[in-house]
RNA sequence: GGCGAGAUAGCUCAGUUGGCUAGAGCAUACGGUUCAUACCCGUAGUGUCGAGGGUUCGAAUCCCCCUCUCGCUACCA
């Protein structure tokens, strides 16, 4: 055992909105490690929390009509509770509106601006709202974010730029010297490939076109951009001072142990955030793992489709330590898992009400019914039946402790369950109700009895950081505390004559899985119907769409477009491409080939006869290796829908469009 | 298009440097048992190891090629 620290963190989440159980996944992970290194001795502090600046909740908390203030107030207090429901251990909830971190985030731009490294730039490009992310055109895919897939502005702004490469050999260096830094390694060699090898762009950090941000306090029009906010939560939450007045417990606890984050950010914990590190010339985490997500039937989580699950649901349902089991077991390393109403109550059954729960109460009732609840060792062993029972119970400890080294909390938990179905066979193994028959045989059966109860104390002491409410619940219907990790490792703990409860208490019901389906069913439908309502009055406001003005042009440059009526007389699927049609077009005499990003609206078949509006003096350029020689022109809607502009009435192909 | 991962039982997957009749869990069937939440224990399976070719005494494993899936990324006028 030791006092080393561990400092643990998860990403703070964006307070936008409610959670469902897929972010919930992440820390209920990371609170069973915590758990588990402070249950080994590690002086642990787990730190997470909210991230509640940028335009995506300007524009939200305007359309709920309140202060951005008080709609982050709102969602974090949402947040903390299903923390709370979950039982999680957080020794710091931290968010981005709090003033001491608003202070650091300043000091560190400033300090960044005043040794070079971020410099006064102008960003131009397309906007994604929602994502707070600006593309250039050539990122987009079909015109819309290729992030989330919906609508971009086309936008400018004068922006403050962080000088990436000036670190990235560096940051190469430690990546290729610190193999555990990035977590799974697959991720390791995406960021090599994608990103440090061909060269980093350098990062904007500011943005003007929105207020609800920290204040750049050298230059007040601009407010600090998301990354830059966001991850400086890892120190500022634990004492960090830029000017170097940092915190004993700062001192104490950097650089981090483990930064736990869901794989779609690996890049921004990897590259960004350790190059901040650099520029302040702070230490490094030490390891950053990327986990994978948990899927509802193999499908994104979508309100529309009724298939999202919130945590409080469930636990209302399931009881929180069966939620906390089932994402932690089913969760494998790498590749994302999978949850549905029916797995998880189908995990429940299996696993917590018949294996464990089952065990417990079997062991209870025997006590009680042979020996009136009391629990005593009397010697008489089988040493064969007994010593592999106990070699198996005592050596499971340490079988946990690496699988948890690494990370694989699911495998873990598949261990600690082993004593669980171990103790099952041994009753199978001395079948008590047979020595019951027999009074020279009592003391055996009394040994046995003391057998599984130590036994389900040990596996309980090991639960207990996967699911601290159902391990304390088991030490306390069998009149004793959870075993410190220290003594896990010993078997016979258990104090020789003492009385378990006279009423055990079922520990996970089992559940019907047709009430299962119908539970599922009903919040499905309130679900859709709560969408449909919402979305119904939204969409009449967005019946009008406003972008944003270009600058304003001479006729000459309206002249200088030729824009003609073509004619579609072939179409077909740009071979090697997801969204590219190659359309044969006449338009007068000849015939041009154009290529565009329209197959997810269009097939090749309905393009065929159809009269188009083609921007022909386009310099010809190669899409997807494919020559192509204008432009068909669309519509697009604030979905990124896109409809082809057609003439009102019949015109001829090559018809001048003026 | 670039880089990477993968395809094994009905389902989810494990299979180290090639080596006995290819495994585990869940689900299924059968048997045992009755302390217990119709539970637990045991037994049994079934596999063209994605397709094809090659190296080898021997290939799920190594090489080539093909098909498909996935991740990251670029392009998409």
């Amino acid at each position: 055992m030791n006092k080393n620290k561990y400092y643990i963190t998860t990403a703070i989440a964006y307070t936008s909105g409610k959670p469902h159980i897929g972010n919930n996944y992440e820390i209920v992970l990371a609170d069973s490690i915590a758990r588990f290194k402070r249950a080994q001795g590690y002086d642990v502090f787990f730190q997470t929390g909210t991230d509640e600046h940028g335009q995506k909740i300007e524009l939200k908390a305007e359309e709920a009509g309140v202060t951005p203030k008080e709609f982050v107030d709102n969602v974090a207090g949402i947040i903390k509770g299903l923390c709370d429901r979950l039982n999680i251990s957080y020794d710091k909830f931290i968010r981005t509106t709090d003033e001491y971190h608003e202070k650091q985030v300043q000091k560190m731009f400033k300090k960044f601006y005043d040794q070079g490294d971020i410099y006064k730039g102008a960003y131009e490009g397309m906007y994604c709202t929602p994502c707070e992310s600006f593309w250039t055109e050539s990122q987009l895919v079909e015109g819309k974010c290729p992030d989330c897939g919906r609508d971009v502005k086309p936008a400018k702004e004068e922006a403050y730029f962080f000088k990436m490469s000036k670190y990235a050999d560096r940051l190469i260096d430690h990546i290729n010297t610190h193999p555990e830094f990035i977590q799974p390694v697959s991720r390791k060699n995406e960021m090599m490939n994608n990103f440090l090898l061909p060269g980093l762009q350098d990062l904007c950090v500011s943005r003007t076109s929105f207020k609800w941000g920290i204040p750049v306090d050298f230059d007040d029009r601009h407010v600090v951009y998301v990354w830059l906010d966001a991850l400086t939560n890892y120190i500022t939450g634990i004492g960090y001072d830029a000017e170097g007045n940092s915190t004993e417990q700062y001192k104490k606890l950097w650089p981090a142990d483990l930064h736990l984050i869901g794989k779609d950010i690996v890049r921004f914990h990897t590259i960004y955030w350790p190059i901040f590190l650099m520029a302040l010339g702070e230490e490094l985490p030490k390891q950053v793992f990327g986990h994978p997500w948990l899927m509802m039937n193999n499908d994104k989580m979508s309100k529309s489709k009724g298939n999202v699950i919130y945590a409080d649901d469930l636990v209302e349902y399931f009881g929180v330590d069966a939620v906390r089991y089932y994402v932690l077991h089913e969760m494998p390393y790498e590749n994302d898992g999978n949850a549905t109403w029916e797995l998880i109550a189908e995990r429940s059954n299996s696993e917590l009400a018949n294996v464990l729960g089952n065990l417990v109460n079997r062991t209870i009732s025997m006590s009680n019914k042979y020996f009136g609840g009391v629990v005593a060792d009397k010697g008489a062993a089988d040493a064969a039946i007994d010593e592999d029972l106990k070699s198996m119970v005592t050596g499971t400890y340490a079988k946990v402790a690496e699988k948890m080294e690494t990370l694989r909390v699911a495998d873990a938990l598949t261990e600690i369950f082993g004593i669980f179905k171990r103790l099952n066979k041994y009753i199978d193994e001395t079948e008590p109700w047979v020595l019951a028959k027999d009074e020279a045989k009592a003391d055996r059966l009394s040994t046995v009895l003391y057998n599984l109860v130590e036994g389900i104390v040990i596996g309980a002491s090991l639960l207990a950081p996967f699911m601290p409410e159902t391990a304390e619940k088991i030490v306390a219907q069998l009149n004793t505390n959870l075993r410190d990790f220290t003594e896990l490792e010993k078997f016979g703990l258990y104090e020789n004559g003492a009385k378990v409860t006279d009423k055990p208490e079922i520990l996970f019901a089992r559940l019907d899985m047709k009430e299962v389906a119908e539970k599922e069913e009903a919040l499905r439908l309130a679900m859709i119907a709560e969408a449909n309502a919402g979305a119904a009055p939204e969409e009449k406001e967005e019946a009008v769409i406003d972008i944003e003005a270009k600058p304003e042009i001479s006729y000459d440059d309206f002249a200088a477009m030729q824009f003609q009526v073509g004619e579609i007389i072939a179409c077909e699927a740009v071979p090697k491409s997801k969204k590219l049609l190659c359309s044969q077009v006449k338009i007068g005499s000849q015939v041009k080939q154009i290529v565009s990003g329209i197959k997810a609206y269009y097939s090749p078949e309905e393009m065929v006869g159809k009269k188009v509006m083609v921007l022909v003096n386009l310099k010809p350029a190669k899409l997807a290796g494919v020559m192509s020689e204008g432009m068909i022109l669309c519509a697009e809607d604030a979905e990124g829908n896109l409809a082809l502009m057609t003439p009102e009435k019949k015109m001829p192909a090559g018809a001048e469009i003026c």
